[in-house]
DNA sequence: CTCGGTTTGTTCCCACGTTCACAAACTCCT
DNA sequence: AGGAGTTTGTGAACGTGGGAACAAACCGAG
């Protein structure tokens, strides 16, 4: 499920609250959803909490932790060292969850050899040495556009299997291989569209709840 | 719908490569969905389309646009100018549809001052007269997880209705207030899901199809 | 030991979104 | 003009996910 990364952050957060356990109320309420489908949720794990009292918060996340994954070390290749590239490589919420960048790749020679978040940028050639190396299972996209498709492409050959991608394209992959996209572009288009319905509303229907003549 | 951006992006492609028209299957395909949900999505908006022809690609994108909101300007802060804040600065995905970023405020005072994407990065508290001056619906939140939900509720005191939220944290906002939470950490964790149960998989049938002893 | 209070796990129901399938409508060719 | 081919728009079935409600189970007090 999606939304078991929001439960374990939420748990953590009543960790260092320093609850030693948790009902599925309060948990729901801190990870902002009901508590009827967190109930639910949890059970597709297994019967990890009591009837009557709650979770034991540090069991929960060791199991939510295991069910994830997050128990073993993912090895993570980004491509595409442009602003965002910097951003993610420099992201302190990859590596304190498990994830271990250990190659940043761009196919711009006058990127590589620089030094960013303590890895020398390499050249993009080197990936399949790099994944079959590091037995690498995740590759993060961080080209433009135009360059995605045929990143994603090599990725593929070279044996990952889980790709995100932050290039605003969708991209086309064989069976067996995951894709995530994060488009920040249309994050904003989707709230610009919600922000002028309800300005349009806010026109029809002004502060004071009367309709204009 | 949250699929319009998607689609504009693929009418865009399509217009670049020339097409002047289009059938609901190759539009679906291009933005890499079913033909029958497209042209549902479609007919929400109106009839914008031809039977037996096709689409307009120019008149469509037009459409969707107007739709969306994006034939008009869109005001943007952006509260933390960390590795994250620089880069969604820089992010030209951003100023290429609409959207306009008119500040970019930090607590940090050791920040405020420095020069990012042609911005001098201001003072949080210049907040309330930045909204009010450019009259901004959209704000987006780059912070660390600790200080998202302060800078949340400022936003909302000062107008904006609109926010995009980077930082790990679900943020709680009174009603009428959209938000939108795009967490990278989760989105690793997912892929690492699947691809934890594609590992096991694979364990328990190898490559040849025969189940070890 | 028993009883009341509390909380999980689960079942049932509803509503939404997706997909299939088809009628309506348009173009092109003859 | 008429028919064949094509494509949109939509009505109906389908499946999935969410929410309320309830029974089972646990704790603590007396």
């Amino acid at each position: 499920m999606a939304r078991l990364p929001v439960y374990l952050r939420a748990l953590n957060g009543l960790h260092e609250a320093g609850a030693g356990t948790c009902s599925s109320e309060e948990l729901a309420s801190a990870a902002g959803v009901n508590s009827a489908k967190l109930r639910k949720d949890l059970s597709h794990l297994g019967s990890y909490g009591t009837r009557g009292v709650g979770y034991d918060v540090e069991y929960l996340r060791y199991q939510i932790s295991r069910e994830i994954g997050l128990t073993q070390d993912w090895p993570v290749v980004i491509v595409g060292i442009g602003n965002l590239g910097h951003a993610l490589a420099n992201y302190s919420g990859f590596s304190s969850r498990g994830f271990r960048t250990v190659a940043l790749l761009d196919a711009d020679p006058a990127q590589q050899g620089t030094l960013v978040a303590g890895l020398k940028v390499r050249s993009f050639d080197e990936l399949d040495a790099i994944v079959a190396e590091h037995r690498v299972a995740i590759g993060v996209i961080a080209t433009p556009a135009s360059a995605a498709q045929s990143v994603c492409d090599a990725m593929v050959g070279a044996g990952i299997r889980s790709i995100l991608n932050f290039a605003p394209t969708v991209l086309s992959v064989p069976a067996g291989v995951d894709i995530r996209m994060v488009d920040l572009s249309s994050e904003l288009q989707i709230l610009a569209y919600h922000e002028q319905r309800k300005a349009a509303a806010d026109a029809t229907v002004p502060p004071g709840g009367v309709v204009p003549a």
